[in-house]
DNA sequence: AATGAATGAGCTTTCATTCAT
DNA sequence: TATGAATGAAAGCTCATTCAT
């Protein structure tokens, strides 16, 4: 299985080069090289540099979602599924900070790409708290509001943590983390009547 | 006077173009075409494409900075300071929202390039979250993490309506960012020790 | 006007190299060399390699078209409009061979791309045959099949020098083409009912 | 017997494909994608693609002349044989289109690597036309200028099919051309004294 | 014998930057 | 001083060819 083989190299060389300077700053002679394949091989398995980006980026974004869409259906009430959740966020952000920055500076120029009929994080996040309302769990609030304050708690701690403002791994602040988003949107709902 | 207008000009289209595209994604071309002037008449003005782009960047950032220091000596308590911070932000969204998608997608590159005695928004949260503690007025927490959490809350729902998820004015969200930011860092103090 | 001069040059550049060696076979590094400008130069004047060989192409070949028409005006009988034109088709040929081989080996990519409503050299020569027809100067012919005889016996003679099977000037050999040319028309119309 | 069939189908694709693109314009990949086989296959009976084109095109240029060779021994006189290779010709198109016109366009490139020895199909008419003078069947005439009008009165008509201008089959010209070629030959004859 | 993945040179094109006018 | 033509160094991509399987 040598194509397997060249064409994870050429992911994971994508995905640390992307990370590190950006899907225009990274050439595709840099990816090969790095992926120890020539740029020719690169071509065999991506049409075009973009088709590579929006592959990779779509491939772990709409897994992220799965998962959290797992997590959703495994977890039984609001707290507990934002537990996992973030949970999730902070395990896939110690096992491959790479990936993580990668999505995070990507979907800038590749979230628009993504077909319409997909589910995202955000889509996951957003039905979780649409069913902690209906489930008289928290008090009514703004769905997407409440979602990005959940995401941007957990997001933009990881982009400290990337920064190197904030040192060591991310999972070890999972329950503050998660505190800090329910709190959030609890916080949200006050205002809602 | 004729220069500072071709410079604001030129500060405006390359703005627009960078907050669409990407600094990588916007040739010099382009953002002269847009300004109206020649492309040599550029170099005038900055030496470089990197240049333009991180004077752009560096002068946004770092006067966000000021103005929420402003804040801070203006303002005597965290719950104070931070509804003005978060007024703040989304006043600045709503006045220039291409500046603000320019600054949350250029930090990424041209953060490291700032000098390290520059006082940066996060360097002005962070302060306020330490007054805070010192002050007594929430219990120790760990600043950053806390600055996490409160710029979280904000940038995330800023993404949000940039991307057409919420739509609107920032501005109205202002008093809910507010409580679900000072939840949030209260939360997180919770489970210091 | 620095820009017309080089303007000129790649134009004769790029039709000698496309003459030689075929719009594909030439690359634009050799047209550029030959030329003695810049690659990047070329595209000031011309949006790619393929614009440049379809407008050489296009405005050679409209012009010999309008050539021919301005011919078909000035002249009154077929006999003098035939030996006009080849005549024409001499002279253009030895004054510039590169263009008129050019003008043959490109007609097989480029002509398709020419706009529907454009006269070209054949259109102007098939409605000198018709001319003939109506006035009665000679017998009804299929304009078309009348039009390719004519064409043939120049272009492939063309043909021949190019190849170096026949030598020296075609100018000289113009008397002996138009007489080949209309006794091939009259032959031809002997056969139509 | 496996292999020829692959050859043949080899073949086939080719001469489409040259015929349609040219040769620089068509790939070996699609060459070997249009004929069902591999890439590596393609090797295996041809050294490069340059040697595909130049045996395709030699293989087709020098049957077609052995063919009018053949009919100059068969027929006994000038007119006899004009007419019968002309309708050779047009049986040619008729037959196999694609074929003809990759002979026409191939020649550009593809005629100086012919070995110096070979008979083409000019050779044959001109010697044709020689023989005709030195029987007194004709008047003394160039013998080249006279072959270029013979075949210039065929191919020329063979180019107006190809690009549509003329439609149906060619054999049904063929007695047109014929009697088109002879009377262009002798016209090209009374210029001569 | 056949496959098709891999190579790497070469192509067209873009673009930041310079500089004569 | 402002212009915009010219530069030249990449960049992305293609494709004829090779070779392990």
């Amino acid at each position: 299985m040598r194509s397997s083989g060249a064409r994870a190299k050429v992911e994971r060389a994508a995905i640390e080069l992307f990370a590190a300077s950006g899907v225009d700053g990274a050439s595709i002679g840099e990816v090969a090289a790095r992926a120890g394949v020539s740029q020719g091989a690169l071509y065999r398995h991506y049409r075009s540099k973009e088709d590579l980006a929006s592959t990779l980026f779509a491939t772990a974004y709409l897994r992220t979602g799965a998962e959290l869409g797992e997590i959703r259906s495994r977890e039984r009430d609001f707290r507990t599924r934002v537990a996992a959740m973030v949970g999730h966020f902070c395990a896939l952000f110690d096992r491959d900070p790479a990936l993580f920055r990668f999505m995070l500076i990507a979907q800038h120029n590749l979230l628009p790409r993504l077909g319409p009929g997909q589910r995202t994080p955000v889509d996951e996040v957003a039905e979780t708290v649409e069913a902690a309302v209906r489930a008289g769990e928290i008090a009514p609030v703004d769905t997407l509001a409440a979602t990005a304050a959940i995401l941007g708690v957990i997001l933009q701690t990881a982009v400290f943590h990337i920064y190197g403002r904030l040192a060591g791994a991310l999972s070890p602040r999972a329950a503050g983390l998660t505190r800090a988003a329910i709190a959030a949107v609890e916080a949200l709902a006050q205002g809602e009547p």
